[in-house]
DNA sequence: CTGTTAGCGCTTTCAT
DNA sequence: ATGAAAGCGCTAACAG
């Protein structure tokens, strides 16, 4: 069932039908009456695919990310999701696990389907859209990047300061009294870069010393804060605080901490990063820094919607995280 | 750039670039080489919608479930996601919030943008699919349900014995002793109905009365285990044992025990459901039932590509759940 | 092996 | 107010 066959049955040409199909104002009413009826009597739906041919656009967009079962992540997708759906958008979503190839792979065929935007969410595609080939796929492209800044033509982003973030949380401690105070980095995007610097200066400005040897290194998720923790256990003398880049990380060395013998926060204070859903999971209840990503993805898609509808009074967005003071600091 | 530029350029007809393009055998290596070189030179990428508009398809499926920042929709989407991205397709994620109104208006959309697949991921959907406008947007569409089932010609369902899963807790409880034991129940889908179900007759299976005093109505999530608590706290004869829908509930409940002084599981006994990262992260860790996520959305993507490609040899598959035991039981 | 041509289903001038 | 016809970029049947 096809435009043809609508104009058919109705005793009308298919510009007319195109016309009431949508809601142009040049049609009798009689006649769109007529029209409608048959629309409605067969069910009839228009083939967005040959809409999309003559418009160049299918009214879709991307959400592309690292891995959506990451809650942070998911969040953010959420929020471009639900926001670009009531607009009359679908958004495809693409789990990159941050590997350039994949992403490569991705960014073709999203510019071979003619996407209308998309939304970059993680500060790894800061590096990753440094690739030729990449570039060439985005160039024409309305981009928004989460968390991160790419270098290209239609390109915004809304950025978390993550630094402030973890200088909150330097602070806080601080005021706590704590002076030997640790960071524990889990990976290396640049927004974990952001994070150490963060810590650096908010130590700096409260007159401790701060050296490469309070910087923990260690992997990803609850297993880095097991290696963590044992760092610190190890180390002479004792941190008071350790101050955490993610949530995951902190509960892992929380754990390990407590299977030592620690008391939380009292041999040993906490603090997480992202303000997850994990934070009152976890005994004692994570101290945590909000990086707001639902704010972000409203954000992102404001911008995004912006620049798809061709205004260009856009600017990137610099949004402050907020301190979410629980038990464990 | 199009194909006829292409063409142009290469001194050739379109078809012979499209038979490059598509690697079709019939033409001469020179010529081959030629075209590509054109190819590449221009960077040319093909219109997907143009494509699409003759293959009625623009390989595309779509993830239809309730609210992807729920952890374990997300590994279902995520495992769809990763499978189909593989074989070329895209994949569009709608957050339906399980309501009727929303899941039709996505139907609509994806109906008209002609996706060549869906898969529901939730129970949710086996009422809200009743819809007959829902019907008539999936009747000619392939269609998997994740633990649902829906009646549509063209749709299988991979579901989980979520009535087994709960019987797994309450055998498991029974062997350690338990008697006296709880069902928490949250929401009032078909899954928690079954899982309600299961309760009944592993309790009838040991010779336990199990009536609906033993069945705890509650909300959802966090808040609907600290509700259940205190439920349990004032019902005397105190349960020795309670069985949760959800991890999230249950832990709810196990902070609100543990506020009132008892021990988990020496005083009360818990279990939870779905085996997420929750139940590592809380403490003591929670004893689980596993209904393997990852699992069922392969088997979706098994089932579905091989509608798409036609196969009638499919059959609706039911997967096992798995007691993970840990410390809260 | 290569080219010509007819669609795919719709929107959009341009006439009438 | 309505219709005829061109065209969006591609694939595929048909010729040669």
């Amino acid at each position: 069932m096809n435009i043809y066959d609508i104009a058919k049955k109705a005793g009308m040409s298919i510009s007319t039908v195109s016309r009431v199909l949508n809601h142009k104002t040049n049609v009798t009413p009689t006649t769109r009456k007529k029209i409608e009826a048959i629309l409605k009597e067969y069910n009839y739906s228009p083939n967005a695919i040959a809409r999309g041919l003559v418009s160049n656009s299918m009214e879709t967009i991307a959400v592309v990310t690292v891995d959506i079962r990451v809650p942070h992540y998911a969040k953010q997708a959420y929020t471009v999701e639900q926001a670009f759906s009531s607009l009359g958008y679908n958004v495809l979503v693409c789990n990159t696990g941050g590997k350039l190839n994949e992403t490569k792979k991705y960014m073709k065929m999203l510019s071979e389907k003619q996407i209308d935007g998309v939304v970059l969410v993680g500060s790894v595609f800061n590096d990753i859209c440094k690739d030729p080939e990449i570039v060439t796929y985005l160039k024409n492209l309305p981009v928004v990047t989460a968390n991160g800044k790419v270098n290209l033509p239609l390109s915004y982003s809304v950025l978390v300061d993550d630094s402030m973030g973890i200088s909150l949380a330097v602070d806080y401690l601080y005021k706590k009294g704590h002076r030997n105070i640790a960071y524990v980095k889990d990976l290396n995007t640049d927004s974990a870069n952001r994070k150490e610097q963060g810590f650096y200066s908010a130590m700096k400005s409260h007159g401790c010393t701060a050296t490469e040897e309070n910087i923990l290194k260690t992997s990803y998720g609850f297993k880095g804060g097991q290696e963590a923790a044992n760092l610190i256990l190890s180390h002479s003398p004792r941190y008071s605080a350790a101050v955490f880049g993610e949530d995951l990380t902190a509960i892992g060395a929380i754990k390990t901490f407590q299977k030592a013998g620690l008391q939380i926060p009292d041999d040993i204070a906490i603090t997480g990063y992202n303000d997850s859903e994990y934070t009152t999971i976890c005994s004692p209840e994570l101290t945590s820094i909000d990086n707001k990503p639902e704010l972000v993805g409203q954000c992102c898609v404001q911008l995004l919607v912006n620049m798809i509808a061709g205004k260009t009074d856009n600017a990137s967005i610099v949004i402050q995280p907020e301190l979410k003071i629980r038990e464990s600091a």
